[in-house]
DNA sequence: CTGTTAGCGCATTCAG
DNA sequence: CTGAATGCGCTAACAG
């Protein structure tokens, strides 16, 4: 039972009395086309004797793997659901994805997964960030296998070509003026430095959505790392003119500034107003509801995985070499709700 | 650039001198010794062209693949973070671990993925539940391929003997005895029957625990499908004597009972106690913080690839033919402390 | 120690 | 429409 001798196309072609190239042709549609009568000895053979193909030989033979490779920082939250939204796209384009975490962003763990996904001769490559820099990415991916990155912004095109970046800073930026609009009369970003560019183009747009929306008020940037939030909270509620508007990082941080709000009996969005990002399950079930930025899983999945087929060649796909910018759209709840309405 | 014919070792043993057995020899190391000077002359040659070994061609060469494919009903959060430890261990064993998610608890999904698998001649198999039923699967499985289960309960021993299972009846079976400790005069469990085998476990905790600790109180079962938890509390705390003790499917489901008790203005624990699993961001950052069943993911990550490791005949590992039962620990938190203390 | 030789399982010309 | 032959890139005995 150990490994019994998997059957091949051989001992399939031998019990349907035909050679192995029919076994094959038959076996695989397509190309050439077989009589009636073949195809049922051959497909009523292979059904018995249990044949299943052998991916290596398959893809040794023709050099071409249909499958894709896809490393992320994570498999939590954001990334899981990116994933399986990715693994449903790859296989309605007759791919399959295998997925590799990154723990974190550790380059190191990156490059052996990169290099394991290049010695299996995968396809293509689908990488959400990128923690290895650019130079030390152009010398592992130069293989010639295409490469499209989610959330990779100004990589040099003879890396990655485009990629399929969320709109972030537009979502921050859009935040700001929405929590001017809701009366706000300061306003801070709650970020998170351990996520590199995700949290730099989040802070960008928070930024540019104070000089242009909020100029008048005042604004700070801190990060929940080291945090100690109620303090925070405090402070902030003193030192600045209420309500507060808060653009969080994602939902969760939004949830604890939320639960400490709650906790020192702050009157949410009268003293303090909260966004956050993802629409988590988190952002719909605590109280109050927390408003936030939905992101368009399958619109991103499809983006991705087009720009691939069109790498590949195979169909006039959509996907352009130009940056995809997906835009979040804004999901409103509790902790946002214009000041009369509550 | 669109495949460059990557470099073989035919090409490495031309430019290094020395013959194509040699290449693969000092590349792969364990097997034969040889001299420092062609070990240098090989390794400079293949780092120089480039060289990447063709997984492929290996793995058809020896019929054995090093890696491992893992089947989840989704990839979000227990689901994640244990796939993200399993890669982890299963990287220290030596293997590399390609994850597929089966949306849900979709069948047709599971058996494609097991189908991608098994063509791919992974060496062993790590399946969480398993959606297809015991026939079904052990007409697909009975390749010879190790199977090892997470989270699967009561299944023939030749399908995939012995299982590495989360305590989760147990866990549930002792939230009712520490509810009735903290004074809870009634008890629920809120469910989720989507989940199939894993709710049905906590289920039957839940009912053994209420039979054996608490005979004398009230206590009902709901499902959070189709469940108006508003409405659902109110109900509970009007029929029963307070506190009730909520055990909950989980923290997400936690946290929508506690969403809806804040909003309702029910004290907590005063009149309404919870207890969820998963001990999650959420329980954790939750207001107030949700008591909940912390799982050990290294020690079932480790438990899991051990059994198949051991079923590989590798080494003597730990992992038995029986089923591993891996306790959960219990992490208290403002949702249940003692009434006096609160 | 190093080189020669046979496959691994399948896809693909190219004749019949 | 079908079959025999060749090779994909690498490993695993054997010889030298």
């Amino acid at each position: 039972m150990s490994k019994p001798k998997q059957v091949t196309i051989v001992e399939v072609a031998a019990a349907a009395g035909v050679s192995i190239a029919t076994v094959s042709n038959v076996l695989n549609r397509g190309g050439i086309r077989s009589s009636k009568e073949t195809i049922r000895k051959v497909e009523l053979a292979a059904e018995q004797l249990g044949y299943r193909r052998n991916t290596m030989a398959a893809g040794l033979s023709r050099s071409k793997t249909y499958e894709i490779g896809l490393i992320l920082p994570g498999l939590t939250n954001y990334y899981g659901q990116l994933a399986e939204r990715l693994q449903i796209e790859a296989h309605n384009a007759g791919y399959h994805l295998s997925v590799f975490s990154s723990g974190g962003f550790d380059p190191d763990i990156e490059r052996r997964n990169l290099e394991v996904l290049l010695q299996r001769r995968v396809d293509g490559l689908i990488c959400h960030g990128l923690a290895m820099g650019f130079e030390s990415t152009r010398s592992i991916v130069n293989s010639g296998t295409p490469l499209v990155l989610i959330n990779g912004w100004n990589w040099p095109e003879d890396i990655a070509l485009g990629a399929v970046n969320l709109g972030f800073a537009e979502a921050c930026k859009q935040s700001t003026k929405l929590l001017v609009d809701r009366g706000c009369r300061a306003l801070c970003y709650v970020g998170s430095k351990g996520s590199k560019v995700i949290d730099e183009q989040r802070r960008n747009g928070f930024n540019a959505g104070v000089q242009q929306y909020a100029s008048d008020v005042k604004n700070e940037i801190v990060d929940t790392k080291d945090l100690d939030i109620e303090a925070f909270l405090k402070s902030v509620l003193q030192r600045h003119a209420m309500p507060i508007g808060i653009v969080a990082f994602d939902d969760h941080v939004a949830l604890r500034l939320l639960s400490a709000a709650n906790k020192l009996r702050i009157d949410i969005p009268n003293q303090l107003q909260i966004i956050g990002i993802n629409n988590d399950y988190i952002a719909k079930n605590s109280y109050p509801g927390i408003s936030s930025w939905d992101i368009p899983y399958n619109y991103q999945a499809q983006a991705a995985i087009n720009k691939l087929l069109h790498k590949f060649g195979n169909r006039a796909e959509s996907g352009e070499e130009r940056e995809i910018e997906v835009p979040l759209t804004f999901i409103e709840r509790e902790s946002t709700k214009p000041l009369k309405t509550e």
